[in-house]
DNA sequence: ATTTTATAGAAATATTATTCCTTAAAAATT
DNA sequence: AATTTTTAAGGAATAATATTTCTATAAAAT
């Protein structure tokens, strides 16, 4: 753990959060570094755990996935038996991408759900969603658009 | 556009998602496809959009950035000038990772905000955030935990 | 000033991507 | 049903890239 990350690593996390499959030698040529020492960066950055790691991102709307909600959950009590169930339920439905316990809210969780449109979106809070024990409120925003959605963090 | 995905397809897709970065010839072999089909189908899909990029993942919390909040923002007036001003004032915030127009509440638009702490925070709501002209209303959530935090859709 | 440590750079080698060609299978036409 | 057309797979050669090893250099510590 060699923490502190001189400009070399910060320029590198900069490009690689934008640009996930470059090479090592254009990376390399866009931080102004050799290949070798450039490679040792990433790779050591990896090891650390620094870079969790490197995915596809897919565009959901070619896929006919069309509908995008956020949606709130209230449970009826708080034990971490309820919570437990109702993450490991969840994370079997492809179509929750996203699930955050949260504090200042009514809702207990906060769900970020892609489907294919309305109709599955009635079907997953019908059969899934409200058929989870402890569920005992939802409350549905669907997105009409997101100008940013990024998945890039500030490594300044 | 050939739409359709087949089962080759659909299975760089799912393996693309998780491991963006894999080599063709790991991903042909995963997928029991010869690697030069198998790369013309991927350079295919990246063409037609449905691979909209590759990113690298980094980890918040190795970084320092340690606090996660949804903000809900309401607005006074719902005009396009309202919103444009908003929409293109947050793009330039590196904390905002997300921005979303929202129905379903008070709030007009749902943020995902991270921060390094609760003081970095503070300066945003307060710097940032509340000075943006025509917002009315500020609601956090902050996040506990994310039990489930992905960008993978199903392709099936 | 000298030793130690850390890191850059160069070059050789191994691996991988890419292109081009051939072949096979499926679809369409007669 | 046979033939043509289209589509996509597989193989092999070449180009590009990653990876390793070694050397040199610069910074830090003694």
């Amino acid at each position: 753990m060699s923490n502190k990350l001189d400009r070399y690593d910060q320029m590198i996390l900069d490009t690689l959060q934008k640009q996930g499959r470059i090479t090592n030698q254009e990376l390399a040529e866009a931080i102004k570094l050799s290949p070798s020492p450039c490679l040792r960066r990433v790779r050591q950055m990896e090891e650390e755990g620094l870079i969790d790691g490197y995915v596809a991102l897919l565009n959901a709307k070619k896929l006919g996935l069309t509908l995008m909600a956020f949606i709130g959950i209230s449970m009826d009590k708080h034990t971490p038996e309820r919570f437990e169930a109702l993450e490991s339920t969840l994370a079997d439905y492809p179509e929750v991408l996203e699930c955050h316990l949260i504090t200042g809210q009514s809702a207990d969780y906060l769900l970020k759900v892609i489907v294919k449109d309305m109709d599955a979106y009635q079907q997953f809070l019908l059969n899934k969603l409200t058929r989870i024990e402890g569920v005992t409120g939802v409350h549905t925003s669907f997105v009409m658009k997101s100008p940013i959605n990024s998945t890039a963090l500030s490594v300044t």
